[in-house]
DNA sequence: CTTGACTCTGTACCATGATACGGAGGCTAT
DNA sequence: ATAGCCTCCGTATCATGGTACAGAGTCAAG
């Protein structure tokens, strides 16, 4: 029979160590499965649950709002997931006009640093809040 | 005479906290000043350098970063700055790239979400992957 | 000249998200 | 049955960016 998936080799399919498996077992988001024996045996609903806590990761969750989403157990309280979600896209649309607000004077500066070497180096200047605007 | 920026002021003027100060001061960013007697006073150099570790900040520049942007010594190395601004540049890319992919999924889902509360919550059926891809 | 607010120094602690390690025991191929 | 990984468990450590606090000293106003 194909061999148990055990810690090493859940860790290997989900692409994460070993001992973030652990921390995570620690943390409440993955169960820690009862043991037939000494030694845990794993399934595919902990690689979907570890895909789901790298997917929600991506999209900005912290590991304790992940691990409120997985205690809400498959949707239940769908209201408190979408207040959950909107709170979310808030905070992402709040990082992403920041970051957009950020990479465009950075390019601007980098653009004008790139003309010259003479004179201070406008980057370093306009951080420091002594050379133009 | 005007009373001298104490670090206390100079935190209330950045807006950091006293503490902040200090700790910037551990890690190299911010200079000790030389005290005249046994209390150290700040001027606007201090105050422009805690405005441009804001600023780099908000940019997403980490701390060592910022140590090492400072240490360019206002622009002398303006290669070395445009190569730190380029890394910063490519790195805010993918971040935005990355949180747009997240905003666009998550509010899809919690349109579909809003839509009606029978059967699993789509949000958690995605990222659970026991859903439609 | 005392009181109260502030400063300095050092060290400790916090949250977040892991990562490492020691020691005891389990599993498996030879 | 034994070598050599692997697992389990607890604890410690790391990086990042701060925050807190104790104890001693300083300074200015009343």
């Amino acid at each position: 029979m194909a061999r148990p998936l055990t810690i090493a080799r859940l860790a290997a399919t989900a692409g994460v160590g070993v001992e973030t498996i652990r921390f995570y077992q620690r943390k409440g988001l993955l169960p820690v499965p009862a043991a037939s024996g000494a030694v845990r045996h794993y399934g595919d609903p902990d690689v979907s649950r570890l895909a789901f806590i790298r997917t929600a990761q991506a999209a900005g969750f912290s590991l304790k709002e992940i691990a409120e989403l997985l205690a809400l157990d498959a949707g239940r309280d769908r209201a408190r997931v979408r207040a959950l979600t909107g709170e979310r896209i808030a905070a992402i649309d709040a990082r992403l006009a920041e970051l957009a607000a950020a990479r465009t004077a950075l390019a601007a500066l980098l653009r004008e640093c790139a003309e010259g070497d003479d004179g201070p180096c406008p980057i370093i200047a306009t951080f420091t809040g002594h050379g133009c605007h």
